[in-house]
DNA sequence: TCTGGGGTCCTAGGACCC
DNA sequence: TCTGGGGTCCTAGGACCC
């Protein structure tokens, strides 16, 4: 059996663990530059404020119903995320971090257990210690250990862990389920297998293995096996390194001039090679994108990207914003509002498997500079020591007006009891 | 006039997730 | 006026090899 252990609300309850004047009032998390609403309380829910709903539709809604709107505040979450986790290890060794606010935990070898006994325990420890509420849905495969936290959360008899086993209980939660519902079949799926008949999650299981692959792909395959009580999705406790690093964001204000734009670049570049050396990985390319506001059909619009590759594998953040402002010189053009710019590397390796090119001269070894830079920034804070590069302009930096204090991470905002 | 067959690797783009 | 950010996996098609 599979679980799948999911913080309610996540954002919200976060916010609510430090501030108790939010619980049973409508809240709701903003995304960056408080764009859209990201999570929201059971009460925003009911209200009808859809997932990725953007702020200033709902402002109304957010007036007349006296919704508590906050800024996201990704240090808290995090820490929290963290805390969690360590509660889990101590009812499992095998759990697969899912998601900042989702693990799936196994418990082979605890056969003897009972798992809902196992569970319940669980839940109540992360309520008591840390605040949060979770629901645990527990069933042969991962699909059905999502479906099942699904009706957790939904039947209060369940008293929030519910487990899916027997083939009785499974057809009846899957009978009416909508299939985009299910993890994996997103709007485009579900789109294509209502047009042939398909809405619910029973239809779907019962649907012929073969033709659906054939017109559908592997993915729809394993959905459907996995429907079916056949795990083939991997349970994967130890996650290989990240494949691919990204930095992006959108810009407080718009930005027209390529100055404050290679600020931007270098900055999300510094930000992906500490993530990079932090699991001991170097990258062999580099792709930078700029774009205008996709939504704003009224001005010109304009975006482009280019992907240049370094002559060595790299962790050096410098090596990194030499290609990557190169690469903006030639996708840069004037005349333009720009709204977002971003980097991805790429071609991520192991640090040290990389063999070095024959012609090249051997690589400068100047790591220990970025070891350096590492270490007084772990301690002093993040950007204490930088790249001139990323320079002093406050133009594109994002709007987070209403954030709650970082109440677990910073000793200048830690909550003082007089 | 008539021009093979079997394979690998890489990339861009799509679909999906939270 | 105002619409997030960071990932994974799969597939088709191109380039290339012998």
């Amino acid at each position: 059996m599979i679980a799948l252990c999911d913080v309610n609300n996540f954002y919200v309850s976060c916010e609510r663990v430090f501030d108790p004047s939010l619980w049973h009032r409508p809240v709701i998390v903003l995304s960056n530059n408080d764009g859209c609403a990201v999570a929201r309380s059971n009460e925003v829910k009911k209200l009808g404020v859809k997932m990725a709903a953007p702020f200033y539709q709902i402002k109304g809604l957010v007036k007349k119903h006296n919704i508590v709107t906050l800024s996201s505040n990704y240090a808290l979450y995090g820490d929290m995320s963290q805390r969690v986790d360590n509660i889990i290890a101590q009812y499992s060794d095998q759990v697969e971090n899912y998601s900042i606010d989702e693990c799936f935990i196994r418990f082979n070898g605890h056969e003897h257990l009972d798992i809902i006994e196992h569970c319940q325990n669980l839940r109540q420890q992360i309520w008591q210690w840390l605040g949060l509420p979770v629901c645990v849905g527990i069933a042969p495969s991962k699909t059905l250990a999502k479906v099942a936290n699904h009706y957790a959360k939904k039947h209060k008899s369940s008293n929030s862990v519910l487990k899916l086993a027997s083939e009785y209980q499974i057809k009846r939660a899957l009978e009416h389920l909508p299939v985009r519902e299910i993890w994996g079949v997103g709007g485009r799926s579900s789109r294509h297998l209502n047009d042939i008949g398909i809405t619910t999650a029973l239809q779907l299981r019962d649907a012929d293995l073969k033709s659906m692959r054939k017109r559908f792909s592997v993915v729809m395959e394993r959905t459907i096996l996995e429907l079916r009580g056949i795990s083939c999705i991997e349970f994967d406790a130890d996650p290989e390194k990240k494949k691919q690093i990204i930095c992006t964001r959108s810009f407080g204000e718009r930005v027209n001039h390529i100055h404050p734009l290679k600020e931007a670049i270098a900055y999300h570049v510094t930000r992906a090679c500490v993530t990079l050396r932090e699991q001991e990985s170097v990258a062999q390319s580099i792709t930078v994108s700029i774009r205008t506001a996709i939504y704003n059909n009224n001005s010109k619009q304009y975006s482009n990207s280019i992907t240049l590759k370094l002559p060595q594998a790299s962790s050096h953040t410098s090596h990194f914003i030499t290609a990557a402002i190169k690469g903006l010189e030639r996708i840069f053009k004037k005349g333009f509002n720009y709204k977002k710019a971003g980097i991805i590397l790429n071609h991520i390796s192991d640090t040290g498997i990389l063999q070095p090119d024959l012609f090249m001269p051997p690589p400068e070894c100047d790591d220990d500079l970025m070891q350096v830079m590492d270490n007084i920034n772990a301690r002093f804070g993040k950007g204490t020591l930088r790249s001139g590069q990323e320079g002093f302009g406050e133009q594109w930096i994002m709007k987070s007006e209403i954030k709650s204090p970082a109440y677990t991470s910073k000793f200048s905002e830690v909550t003082s009891v007089v």
